[in-house]
DNA sequence: GCAAAAAATGAAATTTTGTTCAAGTTTTGA
DNA sequence: TCAAAACTTGAACAAAATTTCATTTTTTGC
């Protein structure tokens, strides 16, 4: 591969110095492709970084709006700029980590959820060093099949992000029988993270719904049939794990017996229950969630908050 | 113009989605040049920001000979990747914004001179809120010519960074007499400035060379041969317009007398008395401002560096 | 309301950039 | 030490982006 010196010659040639690649091929004595290949090299190496700045100022009419009608504490809408799931996704995540730098102090203790919602969250965390705060699981996030849950990665990355400790919560998020459930509570450390769970005062999670491309889903937490029995119950959404309804009521108590994490009720008693959303497929699942009371705190983009309302 | 939506919306389809501009032009109804061409304005709107990550750590094996060979507290050496005068000027001024980013506290006078250095340093200014700061100008920046000094620019933006009162000098720096620069000097809101200058804890000034390409010489500060008889007394620089050898001392008292602004000895006494200067141009202009004394600290570029020692 | 000036537009030409592919070079492992 | 595999290279080609320029549209001043 080519040397970081290489790269930065050359892409600051490039774009500061407004040379062509055939340019800087003659200076330098590489060949024309050759110049392009370490331009490209430097950017997926992270030496050169195309920043676009918008504002994602909060649309503030459908703010209060649906403040007002979810009796919500804080609502942050996030302006769409292309409809495009991923952009959208991410500048709501975006919007979330730089809330949580905010508040986030050295007595904190913050309890992340995991999933693709909160994935969007990572790459936007800004460092701030907060060596007493802790970090904790809220629900289990050991896959059950190959597919990875990415409950780890994310937990290491908000650790690091705050230099603080992490608790992680090493076991399924649903275990076949309540019996199993109680019996994996019991183990001490599962316990104390459970624990440190309800103890928590800032809690964000994203808010899933019911499909076959939800990553509990795909990540075979549901038998043959299972999942569709869910739909029949008309469950809506899920947060930790737990599936409510539209009315934002658990829809099958033998399931939520069998849940490992914490319990909706818990959210209502943080100082901060911060729920993420993006994508107008989830409409259902935010309304579910809000009606439930779980949340003081939202993040959702700009369609989705016109469908909500 | 364009929008900045427009701007925004097509830049990000661009760098965030990887389209190619036929794709956004067809997406977007517009036509194909249309799109670069709000691509070209997003960058020229500040929207699009390429970014460059290289490290400007010093060079610390030349710090260490410099800072021993001169008796200097601090000496930052910028490292050059490339030869070009404007990046390294541009280097050298962004390493000298960071370190008044950390030096800087609501306590400072902070004494600034002006010119083409000092100008390499503004737009990396990183905005920090110090009320009680004080910003003054320390030699005369008006104008003798049409040609424009930028003192006054300068001095916004750095008061703007800071948040804090500027003191400006709307003086010339050299007028024609010692007499005409007494008289100037009994002004109550010049020496007030004046006076706030050598009571400044911080300077940071620039190092200037004797050629017909200085700001000095350009902006009409020298009669016919003046500039000339200056270079046959070998003077090799200056600093807030005051001209030394290489030696470092005054090369005319005359001319000395009738210049406004601190005096060179007054620099000796600062906490934090800040010389920038690059360009291998520069090397005697910098040999004598450092054997002279004036300066605790200073930033410079490694050719430079490489030529002083 | 109108003409002159200024700005925006898109087709076509030009320039620049990215990709493919075959040949050359280096690395790896027995 | 050697051969196979993996990587690197640049010529030739293909794709993409920019610029030119004539035309249309919009703005401005009277």
């Amino acid at each position: 591969m080519y040397t970081n010196q290489e790269m930065i010659i050359v892409a600051r040639m490039y774009y500061e110095m407004n040379l062509t690649q055939k340019e800087i091929a003659e200076k330098l004595r590489y060949s024309r492709p050759t110049v392009s290949r370490i331009i490209d090299a430097a950017f997926k190496a992270g030496i050169v970084d195309v920043k676009i700045n918008y504002p994602l100022d909060s649309v503030i009419e459908l703010e209060d709006e649906i403040k007002r009608k979810y009796n919500l504490e804080n609502v942050f809408v996030i302006p769409v700029y292309i409809h495009n799931s991923h952009l959208i996704q991410n500048d709501v995540g975006k919007a979330a980590a730089n809330y949580l730098y905010e508040i986030c102090d050295n007595k904190s203790i913050l309890g992340v959820s995991w999933g693709t919602t909160l994935n969007g969250v990572v790459p936007y965390l800004k460092p701030k060093v907060l060596p007493n705060m802790k970090i904790v699981q809220l629900n289990g996030g050991a896959a059950k099949s190959t597919f990875s849950t990415g409950s780890v990665a994310l937990l290491e990355k908000f650790s690091k992000t705050f230099s603080s400790d992490q608790y992680l919560l090493p076991v399924p998020s649903i275990v076949d029988s309540s019996l199993i459930a109680d019996a994996i509570m019991t183990d001490s450390s599962i316990e104390y993270a459970l624990d440190l769970g309800r103890r928590s005062n800032i809690a964000v999670y994203g808010i899933g719904n019911v499909s076959h491309n939800s990553v509990l889903y795909k990540g075979g937490y549901f038998k043959e049939g299972a999942y569709d029995e869910l739909i029949a119950k008309k469950a809506v959404g899920d947060i930790c794990s737990r599936y409510f309804s539209v009315d934002g009521q658990i829809v099958d108590e033998e399931l939520n017996r069998r849940t490992i994490g914490l319990k909706l009720e818990e959210l209502r008693k943080k100082d901060f229950s911060i729920a993420i959303a993006s994508g107008i497929e989830k409409a259902e699942s935010v309304k579910g969630a809000l009606k439930g009371g779980y949340a003081n705190t939202i993040f959702i983009d700009e369609e989705l908050a016109k469908k909500i309302i």
